[in-house]
DNA sequence: CGCATTTTTGCGGATCCCGCAAAAACTTGT
DNA sequence: ACAAGTTTTTGCGGGATCCGCAAAAATGCG
């Protein structure tokens, strides 16, 4: 990757999380692009260079973190397939993945901030697009392991967009409920569940 | 019903209605509010007293099919969960049900438009949004009939977050193949296939 | 170094969406 | 039927978003 790309990806990177910092801690609409772009150290014009609206920064983590589920699971065509979706699914939600990385203030009051920005209809419109672009290529990777077609069967569709709204529910429980319970714990239990016919418990 | 809320309910139909049909015919991003708004026949700034974004206008109606899912599952506690989401769901897609209100010029172009809407993104986050409005009471109707909590169980949600999510892509699947086969026998198989822990085909 | 490509930036403009307060439409009680 | 109260509509103004366009700055390449 030349210096080039690698300057993009950072940029996009400090964008993308200069816009859920400041929505966390200022609300998502009291905050301006102004304030993003003056906090990455970029003009107001380059933000929309990136993303087209405040939602898709904020967003854009959550978005690369499914698509890299869609990825794994075309890495690991030998298993069964919900075994795949399991071992490509648990690992994005482990605790270092998305912590180790940048540090996280305080997380009681940062879940609260997150809830918050989840209330505004914008955000959680972009957060299940986001979820639905991820789905496509899940189904396209699902479609491939079990040699269905992507435009004729509803097979591969259904599969990736449970998996998504499973997941989607998951985080809204854990959001909720500030059990101590792992999402991935929730997650594993989620698709158990699924593969499981949904019994009624 | 008075007389106020009827002519309410009436303007709000209508507004909704237009804002589905302009889109449909003109492209999304090409119409104003204000032609919706003259298309009814109320002053643009009345548009936004009902709806609080064009997107949320188009997709009004499917949020109301939606919600009646969750208003006949409180009606029909007596039979088995997944008999009574069935019977819940499927009479929404009935072709009658959407069709005989207001007149559709052309089915083949109809669609048509409706794909060519069904791109903006700003559209497909408010039907996504419509879902998760409609999810919540449906977890809630699930909740009551099975006798799990809210706030606790994941459960609910998670039925109603899977119903969903079969909704939506039963309808995209509709629309990207041009099949014969009715949008309720699709999602009859799907709700048959999540009930039986969707066996690889 | 000088040229080509890519990225950033500023500007202008169209639109959107909301708060506010006046006007209009409707309801109710006498 | 009329007056008083309530709800809805409307116009205005303003803040913010997002995009196209073209100049300027940064970067890559020979």
């Amino acid at each position: 990757m030349g210096w080039r790309e690698q300057k993009k990806a950072e940029t996009r990177a400090t964008l993308s999380w200069a816009a859920l910092q400041l929505s966390v801690e200022r609300g998502f609409d009291t905050i301006k692009v102004e304030d993003i772009a003056r906090a990455s150290g970029v003009s107001p014009r380059t933000f929309n260079n990136y993303f087209s609206s405040k939602g898709e920064a904020i967003v854009a983590r959550h978005l690369d973190r499914l698509l890299r589920v869609a990825e794994m699971l075309r890495e690991r065509p030998a298993e069964p397939l919900w075994d795949a979706i399991a071992q490509s699914l648990l690992p994005q939600f482990e605790p270092d993945t998305a912590a180790a990385a940048l540090p996280i203030p305080d997380a009681a009051q940062w879940a609260a901030g997150v809830r918050m920005m989840l209330t505004e209809p914008a955000l959680q419109g972009e957060l299940l697009r986001a979820g639905a672009v991820a789905e496509a290529e899940i189904a396209a990777a699902v479609a491939e392991r079990t040699g269905t077609d992507l435009n004729q069967d509803l097979y591969p569709h259904l599969v990736a967009s449970l998996v998504v709204a499973a997941t989607n529910t998951v985080m809204a429980h854990h959001l909720r409920t500030n059990s101590s319970v792992p999402v991935e714990r929730l997650l594993a239990d989620a698709l158990a569940r699924i593969a499981a016919g949904l019994p009624t418990p």
